[in-house]
DNA sequence: CCTACCGATCGGTAGG
DNA sequence: CCTACCGATCGGTAGG
């Protein structure tokens, strides 16, 4: 009773949200049964039930960890790079780190992408779009400035690095059997990172 | 028995084909029945058995309707480009027109590399990546003579124009919900044109 | 948090 | 190309 009832880090609830996120990512939705995620967490189906009232909540529920990090993310990155503008360079250090801890979360929303849940497109915009926002703005303002290319089309811009950046981390291992030698992830990043820096940037002059 | 038994365009295999890769790239392999397909093919549910065999057998011919197109395509655009070096631009078109003219082909190859079944990978190299390779060495070539920036990552740069493309075209319209002004696929692919031919071509002095 | 149970749907087969 | 049927598994509920 003085003791928090269910906040250790082996809670079942979070032991239930690990699972279901690792294999709604691997398997899909559609291929992963409560049974098994109920099997991976240590429990029965009736207590995963219990936990979340229905499959389709627990995938909500898994969806909103991921939303909710980028909500806290986005101003934390926002607000350390108001000194000297955005930088290109930390938020996309953050998106790849992010994604790259665990990959399973680009594969993860590269499914709910294409499974396009009601709930997902009415989350993204509700409480992602108006940080996002700030970012265009910022970086309309560095375009004012000379610092960022003319010919930019910075919303597109910014949304082809987000899907690029997810892209590889979720499939890029698979895509390089296209190509020869099978560039690996770090390959495929860095020069994503070299596309971005030199079509977003007017060529300094000197 | 004199004319072709099932040579018909509305042929019942092709028509089962179609629907299946209409429902596959929609809801995904798990998440489609053969119950659905079969109805939406207007026949009964062990026709379809008969003709495909099992479920599986009928994702593999789906997947190979795809590779088959690239593999009379790719040699095609290598041929028509041999004169000045193959052109970015036109294998840009190429894939663009190809998705573009039924986005759920970009859907079926994300999903189909999400769920990663053994037999993609194996041929996607094994059909696919002898002329990926002539591409590779024909940029390589243009590379020594100037024209390509000597800094890109070659390989990299091709997987990564092909992931964005693909990526863009199967969830471009669901993405875009992230920013404020939701530009659409056309957009989206304009602004991937510009960025590619930015980061790839050594600008020209004048 | 569990045991026991539910109707519905799954992929596939037998047999014609 | 179909009707009739199969065992297995699905998500979820009753009740404790």
């Amino acid at each position: 009773m003085s003791t928090a009832p269910d906040s250790h880090p082996t809670d079942v609830r979070t032991r239930i949200l690990l699972e279901a996120t690792r294999l709604f990512a691997e398997r899909g939705y559609n291929g992963t049964s409560i049974q098994m995620i109920s099997q991976a967490a240590g429990i029965k189906r009736p207590t995963l039930v219990y936990h979340f009232g229905s499959k389709d909540s627990l995938r909500e529920a898994v969806l909103g960890q991921l939303v909710k990090h980028w909500q806290a993310e986005l101003p934390r990155l926002m607000a350390a790079a108001s000194d000297g503008g955005p930088r290109l360079d930390s938020l996309m250090r953050a998106l790849f780190q992010f994604f790259l801890e665990d990959r399973n979360r680009a594969r993860l929303v590269l499914r709910e992408m294409l499974d396009a849940p009601d709930s997902l497109t009415v989350e993204l915009r509700r409480e992602l779009q108006p940080w996002t926002q700030l970012l265009v703005d910022a970086m309309r303002t560095a375009q004012g400035q000379g610092v960022i290319r003319h010919d930019v089309d910075i919303e597109s811009f910014l949304l082809l690095i987000i899907t690029t950046s997810i892209g590889v981390l979720a499939i890029g291992d698979r895509t390089k059997a296209l190509v020869p030698p099978e560039p690996g992830i770090d390959d495929q990043l860095m020069e994503l990172i070299r596309i971005a820096k030199t079509s977003l940037f007017t060529p300094r002059e000197s």
